[in-house]
DNA sequence: CTTGAAAGACTAGTCGG
DNA sequence: CCGACTAGTCTTTCAAG
């Protein structure tokens, strides 16, 4: 992981298809040494993969919340993680400090939706009682600046 | 916006890289065919890209947290998008219901460069006061399962 | 890492339902 | 209007230097 290969992954995460050959003349290397540190990249881990950014909007996923989760006693992270999973609202979840035990990024199609994976949320087992902040505008949404 | 472009959309999701012809065998239709639905996609904004997605520990940027800020009288969205869109530990940033005005997505390095960025949050002239949640394990973070 | 070559993909143009 | 087909060009991918 050298100053290349992270100019190569700032190539694709600003635009995941452009070609080898492309990302060679941004870093000056030629095409199939491009496509090697890309493949070892993937091994590694550090690329996870590629993926096409939609417009939760325009597939009619444009209401989202963050719910703050409170547990009953302690469970551990691999369970909350192991219930949440399931729920196909669920974009994201952490574990953090603070009073909560998890905050749960939810996306759904509307406030009627959205009530409904919310009761999905506190109806599992694990679930002592739910916060929820319901979003009302995205304000900045970007990859995550690799490099810098 | 039909069925057909939300599986080639879902196809994208899963892997942007993957080439027209097998995203047309997987949706029945040539691989012309497909370029020209997924440009449309494009232009009208469906698609607004296509990223890697990185393992944020493998680059460096371990720690991450979410910081309801709380405004000084009313500020539009407009304005507090302008003051953090310079950051650049700011991943996302969303106005929502409840008693904060914004909910703010950090991430970098070390608690070390969080605090930093933190105390960069603080002193925006619009900003009254931040309650902190520290992210302690990323249970879950998944592409936003369109078409579904 | 680069070069070179073969296989395959991209994309514009054209035609048919 | 939307999809299939074809042909030229570019890309990918392997091997050898």
């Amino acid at each position: 992981m050298n100053p290349i290969d992270q100019r190569i992954v700032s190539c694709l995460v600003a635009n995941a298809r452009s070609s080898y050959a492309e990302i060679g003349k941004v870093v000056g290397l030629s095409a199939p040494a491009v496509k090697r540190r890309v493949d070892r990249l993937l091994e590694t881990g550090v690329l996870r993969g590629f993926t096409a950014v939609v417009d939760p909007e325009a597939l009619g996923w444009g209401t989202e919340a963050f719910v703050e989760v409170h547990c009953r006693g302690n469970v551990s992270p691999a369970r909350i993680r192991a219930r949440l999973e399931p729920l196909p609202e669920v974009v994201a979840a952490y574990t953090v400090t603070g009073a909560a035990d998890a905050i749960v990024h939810l996306r759904a199609a509307d406030i009627g939706q959205l009530e409904t994976a919310l009761e999905r949320v506190r109806g599992l087992e694990i679930v002592d009682r739910t916060v929820s902040t319901v979003v009302l505008s995205r304000l900045l949404e970007r990859p995550p600046t690799p490099g810098t």
